[in-house]
DNA sequence: TCGTTATTGCAAATTATTGGCAATAAAAAG
DNA sequence: CTTTTTATTGCCAATAATTTGCAATAACGA
């Protein structure tokens, strides 16, 4: 019912890639997060999995998968890089200033306008980067929650 | 016509705060540059006009000018940091990936709509990042052009 | 003019990420 | 299943951007 389940890892990962068990180990730890950890975190929850996994199989692996589209990378204003399984219809990112809280969101009709806008300066749209920071208002609980 | 331009730069950036040649030449490179600038452009820059100036001093006199609010950093998908001087009307940037031209937008439109989201997500917008990244559209010339 | 102390230059330190290389293990062949 | 080929890994050194320690220096209020 939703798109795309059954192609596997290694048929994503392109031609002359190899499934090695820290890859899936890592695609695991991938696909299992919520939130949007960064390499060592990601690294140190799939050490938990399998100890045969250094911290620069890690970030080569996420630039394979990276390439492979199978993840995004985020910066959420930090300096290490912050990822998350590429989610089958996008979405951008509220960050709770006070608690590091990274919230999800997706407005159409924002899409719709960084489309028209890049059109109007004369340019083909092919990404961008939309990251709201903020602080929760009085009294009021945030909606979603996810870090 | 357009707001404080009576304020001067001693007084911008804070009491306790001196304000030496360096940062006169400094403040003087970032305010002339049209462009966005990383640290060692703004070093090299600055150097020119006063050669008694380490990169050092760059990065440690960018972060007063930020933290005083007189300028801005992006990061533009790159790994060093972009610096503009802060505008009098906010605005956002448009890449061509093509070039690495960065073209400036505003839409009043789309800045409604981030604060409208944020605060039916249950927060107060304090600040967010927007870059489109794109390619120019066949035949057609960009309109504004600034790197 | 002077004294206090913020600021600077220089070099070393940090932090995040990348790259070299021999050893290892997918997966292609036989 | 065994052999062969070579992508991938672990370890560690190398980068790249930015920060920091410290003694020397220069703002600037008294
Ligand atoms: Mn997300
Ligand atoms: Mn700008
Ligand atoms: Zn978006
Ligand atoms: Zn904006």
């Amino acid at each position: 019912m939703s798109g795309e389940v059954g192609t596997s890892l290694k048929a994503r990962l392109g031609a002359g890639r190899r499934l090695t068990g820290q890859r899936k180990v890592i695609a695991d730890v991938v696909q299992a997060s919520r939130d949007h950890p960064d390499a060592s975190e990601i690294h140190r929850r799939a050490a938990a999995i399998d100890p045969r996994i250094s911290l620069s199989t890690v970030y080569r692996t996420l630039k394979v998968f990276a390439e492979a589209g199978l993840i995004e990378q985020h910066s959420f204003g930090g300096p290490r890089a912050r990822v998350e399984r590429t989610p089958n219809r996008h979405h951008d990112h509220l960050i709770d200033t006070t608690t590091g809280r990274v919230i999800e969101f997706r407005s159409e009709e924002i899409e719709r306008l960084q489309a028209e806008i890049a059109r109007e300066l004369g340019y083909e749209l092919t990404g961008h980067t939309l990251e709201l920071y903020g602080h929760p208002l009085r009294g009021k609980t945030a909606r979603t929650s996810k870090s």
